[in-house]
DNA sequence: TAACAATATATCAGATATGATATAAATACA
DNA sequence: TGTATTTATATCATATCTGATATATTGTTA
């Protein structure tokens, strides 16, 4: 990963060491950042076309910051609430599970 | 669902409620549910196959008791582990998207 | 431009998930 | 049978994630 990605990974809160690449994660946890990140990017452009970060946290009992978090592939949101966020928007567990068979 | 798998659920720290169905669920929580019981179930045959719960657990920094919790699709364990065990038997990005794609 | 809607950022107390530990129960296998 | 291995259950302090709230910023539209 370069310079940049990884500067912007740290301003979003994720603790990837010093290094230049991912080498202080686990190849486990290297994967779980790239899915929570593809997750993040497709909810993103799915909502954007639907509804408003308001309207997303409504359906899930959420807040219209914790959407935006989640959007912005913040560290402290949970795979889960992307998902529920994911499916607030009417994706599919199929849509879901292509977004993140398509990572790595 | 029939009563059996529901008392089944709530034994494992599942609140859903009193009716005899999702019905307290909302949907998207009802398909989250469905999503952490397929990797739970897919994670046991996988690592059934290769190794031991404390071996899964020491790829990931986890402990062997966790482990089993996850395999038994106790309530307690988030997506984000079940996917980090998975893994860690070998488990690839496209592997579990499909796990998830055929839920529902 | 002004006014409004949408999104981003900051803070925080409460809820949930965590690994660790101890140990019970089950399973394998000599 | 007994003994070792594996898995399940219980408890707990800590870390992480949560929604709520306030508010700043950005974007849109009159």
């Amino acid at each position: 990963m370069d310079q940049s990605k990884r500067k912007c990974l740290e301003s979003k809160g994720w603790k990837i060491g010093t290094a230049s690449d991912f080498l202080e994660l686990t190849p486990e946890e290297a994967i779980v950042v790239e899915i929570k990140l593809a997750l993040s990017q497709s909810l993103r452009e799915r909502r954007q076309k639907l509804m408003t970060q308001k309207d997303v946290a409504a359906k899930i009992s959420s807040s219209q910051p914790r959407i935006a978090k989640a959007e912005n592939g913040d560290a402290s949101v949970s795979i889960e609430l992307l998902i529920r966020a994911m499916l607030a928007t009417g994706a599919t567990p199929r849509d879901i599970g292509q977004i993140i068979a398509g990572v790595g």
